[in-house]
DNA sequence: AACTAGTTCAACCGCCACAAA
DNA sequence: ATTTGTGGCGGTTGAACTAGT
């Protein structure tokens, strides 16, 4: 059994060792008791004092990520997705920023969402992750798409609803960050129509997929987002009809390069398992039309 | 049924920032 | 001003699980 350095350091371990790996039922048990009726925080003290052979860190972690009540389990919802892939574009790998405009869900739990969905997809694609040109897949294919399950899910669910109309889910998104507009809010309100998409900071990157062939109906300047739909102009001008007759129009013609069977087939947007979007010849083709659109 | 390869996710690691001594 | 303790964050690992053969 073996600690860090630096940890081994803070403690005294006169007669027991750390425990590591899977926590219990017992330890959970003891955590969840403990603070129960001493609170949160000042983790080393907990951890020495819970009597859990853990390291207070370990304590944090397994409290933050699966014990605490409010943490939320099992899969992404699409519009979690959609906030995730949104704010990444946004901020990056800043995890635990991210997790905190989507509640219950943990930094831990998007870092794994990120790296084993969404990374993947780049690797197939043979392309860097971080890359403009990834954010551009991203942009382009991966949210429109989930956009327009969301569009789907949220009208079936009207019909069978009709009757009963439950209070719309709303994913507000208070934007406090310095590199936001000042006045950016923003919400995604699902039961409410998907209007249409805007823009962020890395869509000033010459490789986006705004081209000359962009459907007028569109932003010239943002294909989409989920920001700001407040204040953007062209949300009065750009409806659902527009956006479901036409969803992939800002792409330029693009849309005939991906067919709704193979994205059935590969279950990208379903929430599920994400496996492959498209095969490498249509993706090359899709980017091949994109430069040369530039 | 057994094996292999791929995937997921809980947990750990190392670094950093900050506060208190 | 420096040291020390602590907590938070992002990156990484590896056991467990799943799918394919």
């Amino acid at each position: 059994m073996s600690t860090t350095s630096k940890e081994s350091s803070s403690y005294e371990y006169e007669d027991f060792e750390l425990r590591r790996g899977p926590w219990t039922l017992e330890e959970d048990s003891l955590l969840i008791h403990y603070i129960a009726s001493h609170g949160e925080g000042r983790w080393d003290m907990l951890a020495k004092c819970s009597g859990l052979k853990r390291t207070g860190k370990s304590c944090r972690l397994r409290w933050l990520n699966y014990l605490k009540p409010d943490v939320r389990r099992g899969n992404l919802t699409l519009e979690e997705q959609v906030m995730i892939l949104e704010l990444h574009s946004k901020w990056g790998n800043r995890w635990s920023r991210i997790a905190q405009h989507l509640p219950g869900r943990t930094d831990n739990e998007i870092k794994n969402y990120w790296r084993t969905r969404v990374q993947k997809q780049a690797r197939q694609l043979n392309i860097d992750a971080n890359s403009a040109k990834f954010r551009d897949v991203i942009r382009c294919f991966w949210m429109p798409r989930l956009l327009q399950k969301i569009e789907e899910n949220s009208r079936s669910s009207t019909i069978e609803n009709i009757q009963n109309p439950p209070a719309p889910l709303v994913l507000n998104q208070l934007v406090t960050s310095s590199q936001a507009p000042p006045t950016t809010q923003s919400s995604l309100i699902v039961g409410e129509p998907i209007r249409c998409f805007n823009h962020n900071e890395y869509d000033s990157s010459p490789d986006n997929c705004n081209s000359p062939s962009v459907s007028p109906s569109l932003p010239e300047t943002s294909p989409y987002g989920i920001d700001n739909l407040a204040y953007n102009p062209y949300l009065q001008s750009c409806d659902m009809d527009g956006f479901n007759l036409d969803p992939m129009s800002a792409m330029g013609g693009f849309e005939n390069l991906i067919s709704d069977r193979q994205l059935a087939e590969n279950n990208w947007t379903g929430g599920e398992v994400a496996d492959s979007l498209w095969n490498m010849d249509e993706f090359w083709q899709f980017t091949k039309l994109h430069e040369s659109s530039m």
